[in-house]
DNA sequence: CATGAAAGAATGAGCAG
DNA sequence: CTGCTCATTCTTTCATG
């Protein structure tokens, strides 16, 4: 799908604020509402907006701890590996990467204790990886949700 | 912030679709509109909501390649890198992590030719860093926005 | 936590350039 | 083809019990 000027303005928008009203929408990029609606439901349907989602403060909702978890990975095994990933409870991301590991994960669990959980009982017993290295997130000094439009 | 069972409720709600007006809200819950309100706002004034994303298909806008960066810093000099490293356009998360790499980067831009370009005029450049590996990301396999709450 | 009312927003049809 | 107007319905928001 093409996008113009007037579809980017949008998206910055409900980047920034998913939840900002499409008549407020149309008045900052003046024009109306109508159309602000129109295109939002193009966008949606093109699948260039995928979703809306409110982020939540994990530690709020007791899932203090975060860590990357670099996996290298037997040939031949990958896909029964990943979708044994897939399932574990805390793993919010999968990517497939270059460079010293395959497969790149990111976990959000309770506290490190349920980390070593994770790792040990769920992560570890799967075959297909040969070596994993766990990195604990220490701090977050940058989360940018919004794209550079 | 306490959050019963009901504030849970909503915040998974939202996680999935930040769009999800009051009311309809109010109905899964079987609670008023007003009620949801009220505990949302609270949620939000709390920092237990940060904020509503609309979530925006990468390559729709011209951002298909995205990496991991684990960089190595040397004593002393942290709070200035990290500073130059926010400025860098592509660079979406920071985090400071235990284990091989010091720093670890997310990065999104357009192509491999602008994550070069990101790497060697850019994050090469700013002294303090050692060491470092590109984990280019392949394929994305799991990418969930919402939290197990 | 609910009710109720006023203001505001979403939505879709039909029309104009 | 794109955006607008207009009318209906639904939602937000807040004062009050």
């Amino acid at each position: 799908m093409e996008l113009d000027e007037t579809d980017r303005e949008i998206l910055r928008i409900l980047q920034s604020d998913a939840r900002t009203p499409f008549s407020e929408i149309a008045r900052r990029i003046d024009m109306s509402s109508a159309t602000v609606h129109d295109r939002v439901g193009r966008m949606e349907d093109a699948g260039v907006i995928e979703g809306y989602h409110a982020k939540i403060d994990p530690r709020s909702v007791g899932l203090g701890t975060s860590a990357f978890v670099g996996l290298r990975i037997e040939q031949g095994r990958e896909d029964d590996a990943l979708d044994r990933l897939r399932e574990i409870e805390g793993v919010q991301e999968i990517h497939l990467t270059t460079g010293e590991w395959d497969v790149m994960l990111r976990l959000t669990v309770e506290d490190t204790d349920a980390l070593r959980e994770v790792m040990f009982e769920e992560v570890s017993r799967i075959k297909g990886f040969s070596r994993s290295q766990t990195m604990v997130v220490l701090a977050t000094d940058l989360e940018e949700a919004a794209l550079s439009i």
